[in-house]
RNA sequence: GCCCCUGUAGUGUAGCUCGGCCUAGCAUUCAAGACUGUCACUCUUGAGACCCGGGUUCAAGUCCCGGCGGGGGCGCCA
């Protein structure tokens, strides 16, 4: 059966891809290449078109002047429609004329494959599309440039920080996300049918990351899906996100794991800036590598500092949006930064497993990273004393006979240990000044969207 | 769970306050045509829409009610 010609296709064939287009440039004037992408944009002019062809790297003009490429390909070109995946050989011409001082004149065209009309512009910046209508075609809207670029910036933190972490001995894990209790009690857990018993999503790795550490991998790392079943609608919230979770044992104190992390952000940001500039440039983004060590002041004194602004909030008060966006303008004046951690949170706002403080009453050895006035990161001293995590546990309100699984290791000799769990959805959302967190999600499911 | 806003061509909007001049405007898109240096090409011609149901009224895109869809805030969190 001849697919190929039903449809009116060509196959590659032989043909397989030279260059990328940011790889074409004026001192390649008069080699022959080939190049594999999408019609961008066609500007006919009659008796010359002009073909911006995109690739996963970037565009690149094709110019088909009538006189001066075969008649077989100028009749395949008076074809083409936005988005046609196609295949182009032709010889590089350096001219000033072209936007980026080089163009191709074509030898060959095969049309790789067609595309009906399309439902929004891969073309930017002519009409805004709605965030909705993007995400209905989120296949399409990822071929935007600036869209593609937000996600190769978020592999590039991701790739980086993995990097970082086996340099410091870490060993990446994968827990089961099918799991029989919640860990932490706050959010709420997707139930699901396990056979003849109920089970959860998880919304966090916490349990098994600690329990790894009392498996005796010293320091642990996972980049997994996370599930909070809220009927949350924010540009802050998705009903599935990254977790970027670590665990390290052998810790003197809670300041061992900031440590750990603002390293870890310092060398993504700096690896990133250097891996990922064009995307970077593309999205208008001044990549600041934020100075080590991170400001670290206690939550009780970001109160203090938000009741010198006029609020009236107690040291037990979650911060509110307003509150943590007021610290966000607060923080770049007093501070001259914008990556503060905030330590020794109450015991009140933190999970039954923080390590309660040692310095200050009802406070923990925990922190939150927050980042241009937004949450990013949690962290604490976990609860490495048996006894103790069982009471913190039981002052939870939490039968410590349900979570056994948990909790009976820890008498087994545990070692002291902390970790943090870092979204990074979130830190990609911040680091790119882009305020809804769906923009940075791949595929969002939210609190409607199950598709695509 | 609570609250606010919103629904007009493929996409994005104008019109809605104050119902009639809306035969629903504009941009982009799409179709056909013109153009040999475009730069989101330009120009000509054409195509394409009032979320669904009920109500008020002589008259509903416009007002009211319900349903469905969308956006955002709060709480909670990354």
């Amino acid at each position: 059966m001849d697919y190929y010609g039903t449809a009116g296709i060509d196959p590659l064939g032989e043909l397989a891809r030279t260059h990328f287009t940011n790889e074409i440039s004026p001192s390649l004037d008069g080699r022959s290449v080939t190049l594999l992408g999408w019609v961008h944009i066609l500007r006919d002019k009659g008796k010359i078109k002009f073909l911006v062809l995109r690739d996963e790297k970037g565009t690149i003009q094709i110019t088909i002047p009538q006189k001066k490429v075969s008649e077989e390909v100028f009749k395949i070109s008076e074809e083409f429609k936005p988005e046609y995946a196609i295949a182009v050989r032709g010889t590089v011409v350096a001219t000033p004329q072209a936007p980026s001082g080089v163009e191709i004149i074509p030898e060959m065209f095969r049309i790789i494959n067609k595309a009906h009309r399309l439902p929004i512009d891969v073309v930017e910046g002519k009409v805004d599309i709605d965030l909705d209508t993007r995400l209905n075609h989120r296949i399409l809207d990822l071929r935007k440039p600036t869209v593609n670029a937000i996600f190769r910036i978020q592999h590039s933190l991701v790739r980086f920080s993995r990097e970082f972490l086996e340099k410091e001995g870490f060993v990446e894990i994968h827990t089961p996300k099918i799991v029989a209790e919640a860990t932490e009690g706050g959010a709420n857990l997707f139930e699901i049918k396990y056979f003849e018993k109920k089970a959860y999503l998880a919304q966090s790795p916490q349990f098994y990351k600690q329990l790894m550490i009392l498996a005796g991998f010293g320091r642990v790392f996972e980049i997994a899906p996370v599930f909070r079943a809220e009927k949350h609608n924010t540009r802050r919230h998705v009903n599935e996100y990254t977790s970027f979770d670590y665990e390290m044992a052998w810790i003197s104190d809670v300041d061992d794991v900031m440590k750990m992390e603002e390293n870890m952000l310092h060398y993504s940001f700096k690896k990133t800036r250097e891996h990922v500039p064009s995307e970077l440039e593309l999205l208008g983004v001044d990549l600041k590598t934020p100075k080590v060590p991170f400001k670290r002041i206690k939550y009780a004194e970001a109160i203090d500092l938000l009741n010198a602004e006029g609020r009236e909030m107690e040291v037990t008060d979650d911060l509110d949006p307003e509150s943590e966006r007021l610290l966000g303008k607060i923080f770049p004046e007093k501070f001259g930064t914008d990556m503060v951690f905030l330590t020794q949170y109450p015991l009140e706002l933190r999970p039954a497993y923080t390590m309660p403080s040692m310095t200050d009453e009802g406070m923990t050895e925990s922190f939150d990273l927050t980042y241009k006035g937004m949450e990013i990161t949690t962290g604490s001293q976990r609860i490495h004393i048996y006894d103790l995590l069982v009471e913190r546990f039981k002052a939870k309100g939490f039968d410590p006979d349900a979570f056994a699984f948990y909790l009976d290791p820890f008498k087994y000799g545990a070692p002291p240990h902390g970790g943090l769990g870092l979204g990074v959805e979130r830190l990609t959302m911040q680091l790119l000044n882009i305020d809804n967190v769906r923009e940075t999600t791949l595929l969002p499911r939210d609190r409607d969207r199950l598709t695509p």
